[in-house]
DNA sequence: ACACGGTTGTCACCGGATTGAAATTGTGTG
DNA sequence: CACACAATTTCAATCCGGTGACAACCGTGT
């Protein structure tokens, strides 16, 4: 997707030389139209275009639960513009500043893809020790006893041990376990994680409390 | 990190001249201790090292947290590796082929450092020498060794050291350590400051009175 | 529809940790 | 030396998390 023909050639070639399935867009308006049927795994994207330009397609892009969450990598004239690209309001992934070489290029396409796909992918299965968590089967097992619990525990559970050492407030807790209301007291957090230590006996040395600030899944 | 030591006091010795601060290692399990505990705004890597092989510390790099965002530039001796070092599976940043010029590395270090420099993100730790704040894990270590704290000491700390350098005055901390209100003594300040100096022992050495005005923490 | 067992959100209470401030002692500075 | 300010000590008030009890709720099987 770019304005000068021989340019969006170029890249074209070295990106399928390297291997990736490539299609092209003329225009803002076939961009956007071929973004949201065919859902690439990335999206390079010229800032001047004719008619729309890239800031445009990157909101709109954005704003389409479509296409939200596609990476986006913006080609730009000017090294001042990127803040804006990168910003919140435009949210790009990566950026070029022209003139750039096809190997910095796919540099970058190659660095995007392998972030998503290796943290866009969450683990089916999370193991501390004797502790196993799995996530599609929900389950949880203890020295491979399985372990039972309530679907709010295992949710509790799951959230801390994803975020592995990191301390959790009460309230981020209430958001990701329980989902946005949040009309629950925070107490009701204490609750749950005694009614898990109790369940999950032995493993319970992997859930400290910090004092003040809310609890954490220790390795 | 290289296998020929001359080679190596080239490089370190280049970058120290360009203002760099360059820490060395001799073999591959050296470069893994040193980088994981340092986390280093950058790595120069040789490909050719005895027992462990560059690719094969590049791969461990990558699969540890601490070390997986760290830029990496690989030196190789055969143009051939070059597809490979830059990868999916090794995932280096850039590559020099031997022989190359000081002048050269220096040009790709800049380059690279300065494309992550723009990425700047909210840190998450925060070293002093052998003191390290970590934010997300609420916890503080001195030479590794974990220090009890209550949240308020923690928070006294962390932004006393996110300000590290400047004079804080005891409203500034009343304001940023207890929000807003303040309808508290500022004399208060000066306890939790004695408290914090007591726990933290040796690294208090970093937490400075300026009579009349407030505290600073120096690195 | 109804009763049942399990699950969930609140609450009140307790003990220990934390905290704020007052009193006292120490220290640097003009 | 006297003064102002910081460090230290001490102590009571408060805060916070763990706990047990309980009622509301839900899904299920009858």
């Amino acid at each position: 997707m770019d304005d000068e023909p021989e340019a969006v050639e170029l890249v074209e070639f070295n990106l399928k030389q390297a291997g990736y399935a490539v299609t092209t867009a003329a225009d803002g308006a076939e961009a956007l139209k071929k973004a949201r049927s065919q859902t690439p795994d990335l999206i390079v994207l010229d800032v001047m275009l004719p008619e729309m330009d890239g800031f445009e397609i990157c909101k709109t892009l954005r704003l389409d639960a479509a296409t939200a969450k596609v990476p986006i990598i913006m080609l730009t004239a000017k090294a001042a513009e990127i803040d804006r690209v990168l910003g919140l309001e435009l949210g790009a992934d990566d950026y070029l500043t022209k003139p750039f070489s096809p190997r910095e290029l796919l540099l970058r396409v190659k660095k995007i893809l392998s972030r998503f796909q290796t943290e866009e992918k969450p683990k089916e299965q999370l193991r501390f020790g004797d502790l196993l968590i799995d996530l599609p089967r929900h389950i949880v097992t203890w020295k491979n006893k399985p372990i039972e619990m309530t679907a709010t525990e295992f949710k509790l559970l799951t959230v801390l041990a994803q975020r592995a050492g990191r301390v959790q407030s009460r309230d981020q807790l209430l958001r990701d376990v329980w989902e946005y209301d949040s009309l629950i007291d925070t107490r009701t957090v204490d609750t749950h994680m005694r009614r898990l230590r109790e369940k999950i006996g032995a493993a319970s040395k992997h859930l400290d409390t910090v004092r003040g600030v809310g609890y954490r899944f220790v390795e």
